[in-house]
DNA sequence: TTACAGTTTAGAACCATTCTAAATTACTTG
DNA sequence: CAAGTAATTTAGAATGGTTCTAAACTGTAA
């Protein structure tokens, strides 16, 4: 069995981009981060992740994990996505990049954003500064 | 006082595009549809509306006007808008275009599509028709 | 004019999210 | 290392947009 260390945990990669970001890594914070942070780009909600952070034994307030969401969000972490059903999923894909949402499943799949440079395309209004761009194309199966 | 036949009702503007779209002209969704698909357009919220004809002696519960809304819409009457704010919108402008949404008001403006033409532009997946496609811009006042 | 399917209604229920105030914890300082 | 403090977490209640329910009502076809 390996042993984890305290200086090892200090020095892990979610403790290090939490810290980065100006986010005391508390062992909430940590566990969220390693899941959102620190793997492959996925789409997730906050009952999502509850869940699956219970499911591996990290159990912890549903409002916890809004809390750190929305620091995440706020810190540049993750981005939002409002499109896709009641509840607001956060994408762990910062890259410039659109969503597909399959209107029945509620899969979300992402959309290179290739030949469409939306920002270069969009006049922004006078006093104004695009803070996000958001587009989701929903889709249905065919016949 | 200009008097209002039956016939009157049931050869206006209103009544007609109900009839069209193959909703039975009831005295609510007549009130709605001369509200919302017989003026200039707009976007507006379930809560609102209901409101709005409250304010003009036509109230009724907002049970209906989610009912009709969503009967409208699916009629292809009205169009939803997803990304700005808590409540749904209904954006009674047909015509491709897009959205700005002040982040710190709320307020919504129409983008003229102008030289982005999406639907041309997206490589829709195999198998998979569009339902909708909505592209949101959230501004935020700059300074 | 009747009858029936479609519609409306009040109010309860739902569910994602936010709030609250108390308990806990990370970090600083002595 | 110990204590103090501010930040964080927490359970549970509250909120707010939306949907559901089952009973009352209404448009329309016969």
């Amino acid at each position: 069995m390996a042993e984890i260390t305290q200086t090892q945990i200090a020095d892990s990669e979610p403790v290090a981009k939490l810290r980065a970001a100006g986010l005391r890594p508390t062992r909430q914070r940590i566990a969220i981060a390693a899941r959102l942070l620190c793997g492959k780009a996925r789409h997730i909600s906050a009952e999502q992740l509850h869940d699956e952070l219970s499911a591996h034994g990290q159990p912890m307030a549903l409002a916890t994990i809004y809390n750190c969401l929305h620091q995440f969000e706020e810190a540049g972490l993750l981005r939002p996505v409002h499109h896709a059903g009641d509840a607001v999923l956060y994408d762990t894909n910062l890259g410039d990049h659109y969503h597909f949402v399959d209107v029945e499943t509620g899969t979300i799949m992402d959309i290179d954003p290739g030949d469409i440079a939306l920002p270069d395309l969009l006049e922004i209004p006078q006093g104004y500064e695009a803070e996000s761009i958001e587009l989701t194309v929903r889709l249905r199966r065919k016949n």
